[in-house]
DNA sequence: AGCCTGCCCTGGCGGC
DNA sequence: TGCCGCCAGGGCAGGC
């Protein structure tokens, strides 16, 4: 599942295999991938030309010319890959965009939620969800004192406060459990009652462990594969996501996968300890 | 306004 | 072996 290191690092295997090209025709197969109006997208993309791609949180922004950005949101499954423009389609393909050189993008997505539209440059912070979207970690505007005054004002518990997209951007089911697990809070604690060393201390983990996993190249748990179709390496340093059952490698207790709003939730039921 | 639930989707797996 | 139901979960609409 894509979060934000996935994300860039699909933003860099992607960009050396699509940059300068430009589009010959576009297919949609399965038109709800497209949020706008999918005529639209497939007619003002053609003949435009591949720029560079910038990532804001988990969207990927592919920049055109005659200032066109498409914003793509690869949620749960999301894949893109460069192929021959012939290539038969796979079951999952659902839009193609072909180059002039014969090669085409392809975007595969088993489950079909993940979402791309087209808009004009400089106007992708309007979209519904980016919007509304906090500071990503290691941005300047991501502060400690950002972290900490605003989960005081947030009486939900911490996992779905690092969970929501509008607090702090980039964060997903993954991350948010071993950053928990990394600062010894566990899931169930109220934002609000997180003591100051230990917002500190959050924010530090938050910036360093999304900078590992970038370094890393990513977590593969199920299907995530970057452009390249190589998969990551952060999921040898998971110290909780998928080791339930498993001793905590701090404190030998058996780890414990609980749900919260929904969510497979996996923390040290000794070590990680609960603000309420 | 803030918070929560259900829904979108499909493949994989456990249980019988 | 085959079928059924459940689980995975990011983000959004809708409800309270």
């Amino acid at each position: 599942m894509p979060e934000m290191p996935e994300v860039e690092t699909v933003r860099r295997t992607l960009l050396p295999l699509v940059k300068g090209k430009t589009i010959q025709a576009v297919t949609v197969w399965y038109p709800k991938i497209i949020a706008s109006d999918s005529e639209q997208f497939i007619q003002q993309l053609v003949g435009k030309k591949i720029e560079t791609i910038d990532r804001y949180a988990k969207y990927l922004l592919i920049r055109l010319s005659d200032q066109l950005t498409i914003v793509s949101h690869l949620r749960m499954e999301g894949k893109y890959r460069l192929v021959e423009v012939n290539t038969p389609k796979d079951k999952h393909d659902h839009v193609q965009i072909a180059f002039t050189d014969k090669t085409a993008l392809r975007y595969n997505d088993v489950r079909k939620f993940g979402r791309m539209q087209l808009v004009k440059t400089g106007t992708e912070k309007e979209v519904t969800g980016i919007s509304k979207l906090g500071c990503e970690p290691n941005s300047s505007e991501f502060t400690t004192q950002y972290l900490i005054n605003t989960l005081s004002r947030k009486k939900k518990n911490i996992k779905n406060a690092l969970l929501d997209q509008t607090i702090v951007a980039g964060l997903g089911n993954i991350y948010v459990d071993e950053v928990l697990w990394q600062t010894k809070i566990h899931p169930l604690s109220l934002a609000n009652q997180i003591p100051q060393f230990q917002g500190h201390q959050l924010h530090d983990n938050i910036n360093e462990l999304i900078d590992l996993a970038i370094k890393k190249h990513g977590t593969t748990i199920h299907t995530y594969l970057d452009a390249n179709g190589d998969t990551g390496d952060f999921q040898k340093l998971l110290k909780v996501y998928g080791h339930k059952g498993e001793p905590c490698s701090r404190c030998g207790v058996l780890l414990e996968k609980i749900k919260v709003s929904g969510r497979g939730t996996t923390f040290c039921p000794n070590c990680q300890v609960i603000y309420k």
